[in-house]
DNA sequence: AGTCGCCGGAAGTCTACC
DNA sequence: GGTAGACTTCCGGCGACT
């Protein structure tokens, strides 16, 4: 068996995770194959494993740890063959540490079997005051699935080259970076108001926010399938007869899976930094109050997860203001683009997430 | 006056659950 | 199939700012 390149297969889960990613992320980081995968990609990467136990993970989540091992010991991973990857965290949780050079190496080996040490015991310690806290883990592995193109979870190594080598000959046919600055071309919707809303707030918003156009002529594409057959969510936009035939089309039976609550969403990209990429940050890291930079990103993030690429931080302010009722939320009056977490939030204080709670830790950090 | 973010009512869809 | 919860969409209004 061959050894398809493992940095590869991460590179491109990176990258069709985070089709939207921002601009500079983007733009710095040319639709390439890459040894190792690209810091900010990497660093935008799921890693949904470091929520859960290793002996739970599957083995995407594997494949995840090991791809920042390897980026993290700036190893070569043309050296590493997937099928070495190719275990679940239950198994690797039994592998001793010359098992783990015998197959890793004795440069990698060494300081996977620390880093899964590290790990295990920071799951066995780890004190979870609430059950809820555990379904956010598995909330947030969900919600990443979710937003990336199935490579990940539909990957088996067996299929690894053609399913590589076939996302890099989309990827590379569909990609086009150009988008960040010009208009997407209208055959990629199937709605040519579907895309404007995001355009259109996008130049209403005050900060720069080029990332709202970044998306992928992939992701559109998929899009454009899904919309043909869905009828878009909430109330139909008065005197719009364009979209008339898609609210005759026939309901959708399959039912996703309960996805991530908006609060969970923002949740997670506020304690998850290297999900964060500046488009939100703590205001009072202790207090739980948040300022959002990139709105529209945000919104578009958020659309993209629901499928909905109409999105704008107008419909998603609107949701997060019914969390006022709820306590989810709390009002901060007077100060634009800035909520506070409530008493019905969790998740995010530093003592539940394992974080050390240091004094003065308040504000500024991501 | 125009723009922007925020507010909250109303009406709608979608999904999970019973 | 019915229902509840969680949004989604639209809209009119408000205050701050330019």
């Amino acid at each position: 068996m061959s050894s398809p390149c493992l940095s590869s297969v991460l590179t491109h889960a990176n990258l069709t995770m985070y089709p939207t990613g921002p601009t500079d992320m983007l733009l710095h980081q040319p639709p390439t194959l890459q040894l190792s995968a690209p810091s900010h990609c990497s660093k935008a990467s799921a890693q949904s494993y470091r929520h859960s136990s290793p002996h739970c993970w599957s083995e995407d989540q594997v494949l995840e740890w090991i791809g920042d091992q390897v980026e993290n010991a700036k190893f070569d991973a043309n050296f590493l063959s997937l099928a070495c990857c190719a275990v679940n965290g239950s198994t690797l949780c039994q592998m001793k540490t010359d098992q783990m050079i015998g197959v890793f190496g004795p440069q990698l080996g060494p300081q996977l079997h620390q880093s899964l040490q590290d790990h295990k015991s920071k799951h066995e310690l780890q004190n979870l005051p609430e059950p809820e806290l555990n379904e956010t883990c598995q909330l947030l592995d969900n919600f990443l699935d979710n937003l990336s193109f199935p490579l990940l979870s539909t990957l088996r190594f067996g299929a690894v080259e053609d399913a590589v080598s076939k996302r890099e000959f989309d990827y590379q046919d569909d990609y086009d970076l150009s988008l960040a600055l010009e208009p997407m071309a209208p055959e990629y919707f199937s709605d040519g108001d579907y895309m404007s809303s995001s355009n259109e707030s996008a130049s209403n918003e005050s900060e720069p926010e080029l990332s709202c156009h970044l998306i992928s002529k992939v992701q559109i594409k998929l899009e454009k399938e899904e919309t043909q057959l869905k009828r878009p969510r909430g109330r139909p936009p008065k005197g719009n007869q364009e979209r008339s035939s898609i609210y005759n089309t026939p309901k959708k039976t399959k039912h996703a899976p309960r996805g991530t609550h908006l609060w969970e969403f923002i949740r997670d990209i506020l304690i998850h930094p290297e999900k964060n990429q500046g488009l939100m940050k703590w205001e009072d890291r202790h207090e739980g109050v948040f300022k959002f930079l990139k709105s529209e990103a945000v919104a578009q993030m958020w659309g993209q997860k629901k499928r909905n690429s109409s999105m704008t931080y107008e419909k998603l302010s609107r949701a997060m203001r019914y969390y006022y009722k709820r306590d989810i939320l709390e009002r901060v009056d007077g100060r634009r683009l800035v909520y506070k977490f409530g008493k019905n939030s969790s998740g995010w204080k530093m003592e539940e997430i394992g974080m050390p709670v240091l004094s003065h830790q308040a504000g500024g950090g991501l």
